[in-house]
DNA sequence: CGCTATATTGACCAGAGTCAAGCTTTGTGG
DNA sequence: CCACAAAGCTTGACTCTGGTCAATATAGCG
């Protein structure tokens, strides 16, 4: 399987240290300005390859984890069986904090493509807390902006058309381009069409009608995973003012 | 003004500190059973009638808050005017952490009712989280819980039919009365119809005809404020499943 | 006792969903 | 390395849920 070696070397441009979610984590409890050298919080490190589960709906929590690289979604399911993509996460972005209260899943993750990721227990993160002060404040931050972030997303499933939604979804992910790396403007999108549609309360179809026509109004291009931004400006006007032809 | 005095004779059905949800924070705080005799978190309680802010947008973020009696709705805005109510809160509920991260609020926070709050210093509790281990884990848990929350909101906003939200929303409200007290199954509702669509992703119409529908299939009787459940089996089915006629 | 906010109901309409068909890419196994 | 299968994407035609607009009704409130 040629293949895999291919992979783990993709895996392999992991994000530095400093640019991960967790960094001010990791320095404070390892008391150190450089942790990647001695890390007191991350236990393990792994690979896992698209398809395969981060944690599955009931496992009991013991772990959060940050997204060295690569790309994960979350998702929780009703009783009658429709789903719901909670978020998208990459690289340095936190994950699992959301079952502390329960002390297992409600709630899957899936890696969309081969993906690395620290892995931290919560148990001994909690025991490093008692003798690191400022360790529980930044989950605190951590968690803090991920309610945040929530509400912005009740915001666009209750009140923005497909169009604003896409808009939307598509600038944030500019965004993320713009703070990894000098931004060549263009986007391999490891998620499907459905998935996106999932996540913005839409269908498939819609996302490809939208994505086709802000093709044709040279907004961006895009050709199957590849997404490049042309007129960011207009898309950002399109993500949150009612626009004002077509 | 007669009418100050009763409400304020109202806000003083208080809720007890042990069912309130800062009362593990309160007790860890106090270093006592009961909190309600020497209470070391919270700063002072206030009273507040309806229509006036908990806090507005732009807001510097200095306290959580807890509600001991009375009803607040948050909201959040987006560029374009649009609002999102974001969250109905009721007795013994936390409220303010979503700021901690900017240190300033992103969102409003209006009393619904005459409403009783204690506030709680965050820099305090900071200070105090240092001598007593346990009180941010408290907090953790309580942040961690409103992002379940959250999450459920967007699998209700992104994915149910109208029916199924306003029968979600209400199984939740019945859910709030036998938490509480020996529950006649009646509601007073403290939200208008315009509110409870604003926060199901529905207009007031929607809500007035969907309201009228249960009524006529006897689930619930709906007099203007007031709601009684008479069927709330027949609501939980309709809240997650696809109902099979109708 | 009138005023304003809220609630209700009806008629009509449009945005997004559904269904269906065909196309393209990716993955798999011989 | 090729052929086939499976998954994902695209586009069109039609439908339907819930929104919009409008007219009244009702209830608190000052």
């Amino acid at each position: 399987m040629p293949k895999l070696y291919k992979r783990d070397a993709s895996a392999c441009e992991l994000i530095a240290c400093k640019d991960c979610g967790i960094y001010q984590l990791c320095r404070l409890a390892s008391g150190c300005e450089d942790p990647s050298v001695s890390n007191a919080l991350v236990r393990r490190r792994f690979i896992l390859r698209r398809g395969e589960f981060l944690y599955r709906n009931g496992d009991t929590f013991q772990d959060i984890y940050a997204v060295r690289h690569g790309s994960i979604k979350t998702y929780i399911a009703s009783d009658d069986g429709k789903t719901q993509i909670t978020n998208f996460l990459g690289s340095g972005e936190l994950i699992g904090f959301d079952a502390i209260d329960a002390g297992r899943f409600d709630s899957e993750a899936i890696v969309l493509e081969t993906t690395s990721v620290c892995e931290v227990s919560f148990s001994h993160f909690q025991g490093l807390s008692r003798k690191i002060p400022g360790l529980l404040d930044q989950l605190v931050v951590v968690m803090s902006h991920a309610i945040l972030r929530d509400q912005q997303m009740m915001l666009l499933l209750g009140k923005k058309s497909a169009t604003e939604k896409l808009a939307t979804y598509l600038v944030n992910l500019g965004r993320h381009i713009d703070k990894n790396k000098s931004s060549p403007s263009t986007y391999k999108l490891t998620m499907s069409r459905r998935d996106i549609g999932n996540y913005l309360g839409l269908t498939q179809e819609t996302i490809c009608r939208i994505l086709a026509r802000f093709q044709e109004d040279g907004i961006i291009r895009i050709q199957r995973k590849y997404l490049h931004f042309v007129d960011m400006n207009r898309l950002r006007e399109l993500a949150s003012k009612i626009q004002a032809e077509r």
